[in-house]
DNA sequence: ATTACTAGTGTACGAGTAG
DNA sequence: TCTACTCGTACACTAGTAA
């Protein structure tokens, strides 16, 4: 006996969560057999077939539309891609709500500082963590591997988007960030990531100059909570 | 050529995400190869060869423990599953956060009406809609195959978890809810998940009698805004 | 352009089994 | 019990190509 077919090959179930990123949930979604295989790393032949698997399987109806395909996912494949996204969910949000992260205080880039610094930021960043971000970060460097690891949590976790703006002169993006808690200071830590390296660094910013308030010197230990939700 | 080795299979990505869901994002998990295969549907052999595969792309670590294995994700490997999280997370939240239903007033089984006219649940309600329910549900019966699969959403959505809580002899198991509007009152959607046939019934509640305080009929029309954070 | 057939091939699988 | 080897097979894949 090979497999119980009642449950979805590995390949269906990445084909169905293909498609629910190109927006096949709610709508007839436009998509050609070679651009599913591009985006599945398969050729256009397995992927024109997976397509008529999933639709034998009663999975996603699908149907000839002009050049290519219009294909949507029915009510058995988004219960499916329901659960799995549900079962995922549980899995990735397991575990503590709250983090404590421990490093030592450095000069950082100034990345974070920069965009804080801008006046167009202000007002999201009211909205969004409950205080106007004093004008610089406090920047932890994380040594210890349990925390570059719990560093990367981060990158996941859904956090809080602050909108982006236009100055007139150029446009500066959406940024994720985290309420937070530095001492006794209400706070919140900047999840800009642009490199993995960034793992290695925690970016705090608070109402207050922290480091002034907190009276920390270059390389002084220092832990930050944050809260995930 | 097959196929673009730096990308994970299908069946790796499964298997991630089911070692995800055992727990093994954050420290080892004590796993056997026939519990893993039996979780995945293959044979131990079959789970036994793709954790092997697995931490030859250097994606979980893997050490004898006993009677078992322990298992655990490397960071590689808690980035692509996180990755793909977020990606499919994406994809699934796309959309309106606001769902408008319509459908017929009924009578129902009365079984969210049960639960909501138990006092332990007064305190739990309170908090996470904010207010204490009418002791009674308006049930909307959905027809419309629009609505059903609308309704097929709020299974898969977060909600807000209504904790359950004991009364001495028996125990009441947690409830999800979303917060909701009816006319101009404020109200809560019960999410109760018992079987596919509950997706063509919404259950209302609100501070008051909605069916009085509208003058709804048995059969009358009613439509209810839920908000899906 | 497309989809999707056919043919041939690599591989993931289950079964059997050793350590 | 466990893990994980070998072996034979079923199948998902790529390539070629018709419509």
């Amino acid at each position: 006996m090979r497999r119980n077919r009642s449950r979805p090959t590995p390949q269906q179930l990445t084909t169905l969560v293909q498609l629910l990123k190109l927006g096949a949930a709610g709508s007839h979604v436009q998509v050609s057999s070679s651009r599913l295989g591009e985006a599945l790393g398969i050729s256009q032949q397995a992927a024109s077939k997976r397509l008529i698997e999933l639709e034998r399987g009663g999975l996603v109806e699908r149907a000839h539309s002009g050049r290519g395909l219009a294909v949507r996912l029915t009510g058995a494949g988004l219960s499916l891609g329901g659960s799995f996204y549900a079962d995922l969910r549980g899995a990735m949000e397991t575990g503590e709500r709250e983090l404590v992260f421990r490093g030592y205080v450095f000069a950082g880039l100034k990345e974070g500082g920069y965009y804080v610094s801008l006046s167009g930021y202000s007002k999201p960043f009211l909205d969004a963590l409950g205080f106007v971000p004093y004008p610089g970060t406090l920047n932890l460097r994380l040594t210890a591997e349990a925390m570059v690891e719990q560093r990367r949590r981060l990158r996941f976790a859904k956090g809080i988007e602050v909108p982006g703006f236009e100055d007139g002169k150029r446009a500066y993006g959406p940024v994720k960030c985290f309420k937070a808690r530095v001492g006794k200071y209400q706070a919140g830590v900047l999840a800009i990531e642009r490199t993995h390296y960034d793992d290695t660094v925690l970016e705090a910013v608070a109402p207050v100059n922290l480091r002034r308030a907190l009276r920390l010197k270059e390389g002084d230990e220092c832990s930050v909570e944050v809260y995930l939700d």
